[in-house]
DNA sequence: ATCGCTGCAAAACATTTGCAGTTTG
DNA sequence: CAAACTGCAAATGTTTTGCAGCGAT
C-alpha cells in the first residue's frame, strides 16, 4: 500500500524483501490474490487470461463481467469524450478513452455461478 | 474479423484453420501482433506484461501511456457514472467503472522514444 | 535473388499450485 | 492441535523468437 502507482508484483517483491527478506514471490502473489479476492486491493486492468482483440472501431464501452470475463459491447452514443480533455497533463496526445464497466453479469448472479478461472 | 465479441488468439485460431488447416498458432500471433501495432485491431484491455494493483479506492481515472504502458492517476470529481447506468442490460450489477484514457505521454512524444518491449 | 511470411520447436515470461514445514492463536 | 501461511520447485498458460524453408515478386 505504500508504493507509489500501480506496482506489479515484481515491484511488490523488492519492496517486500526489505522487511522479509526471505519471502517468496510466490507468497507475493499469494497475498495478491487474497487482496484482490477480497476487494482490498483492484487490478489496473482486468485481466482476461488471454488477450483479447477488438475488431469494432464504432465508439462503444465495454461491460465486462469480473467473474466469467465476458465482454459485451455498450454503444457509446451520447457520450462525451470531451469532458475528458480537461485536466490532462501538458503533452499526452489521447488516442483513445476506453471505458469498462465492471460488475456481475445476468448469468453469473443467477445460480450458483462458480468463479470462471 | 468476421469473429463475433472479443476474440482470443485461440479463437482466431481455431477459426482460421477452418480455412487454411496448416496455419500454426505462432502465425496467428504474429499477424495479431502486426495489426495490433499498424492500429487494424485493438486490444480490449491494455496488456501491461504484469499485474498492476490498484491501491488507490478513490473515484480516478487512468492515463495510460500505450508506448511506454506508464499509468498516471486522474482525478475524477466532476465525473458522473450515472450517465452509464442508461442501456444497461438487465441483471448486470455494476461494481465499478474505470475510465482509461489511453494515449502518447509527453516523456514517450519528445525524442525517439524507443517502442517499450 | 530477395524479401516477407510460414511452421515448428524452443524459449521466455507471468502466474498458480502441490507439498511439506512453520507459525499462530 | 487446528488453521492459516510460507518457501520451494514444478506445473500451467500465454506470448515471443530463432531458424530454416517456401512463395511471390
Amino acid at each position: 500500500m505504500s508504493l507509489p502507482g500501480h506496482p506489479s508484483p515484481e515491484d511488490i517483491y523488492e519492496r517486500a524483501r526489505k522487511k522479509i527478506p526471505a519471502i517468496s514471490l510466490a507468497t507475493v502473489y499469494k497475498n495478491i490474490r487474497t487482496f484482490l479476492d477480497s476487494g482490498m486491493l483492484q487490478e489496473v486492468s482486468l485481466h482476461h487470461g488471454s488477450l483479447r482483440v477488438e475488431p469494432n472501431h464504432e465508439p462503444h464501452h465495454h461491460l465486462v463481467c469480473v467473474n466469467c470475463k465476458s465482454i459485451t459491447d455498450l454503444d457509446a452514443s451520447g457520450f462525451d469524450p470531451l469532458q475528458f480533455r480537461r485536466g490532462l497533463p501538458r503533452g499526452f496526445r489521447v488516442k483513445r478513452i476506453a471505458v469498462d464497466i465492471l460488475g456481475i453479469c445476468q448469468r453469473c448472479s443467477s445460480a450458483g455461478a462458480p468463479k470462471h478461472r
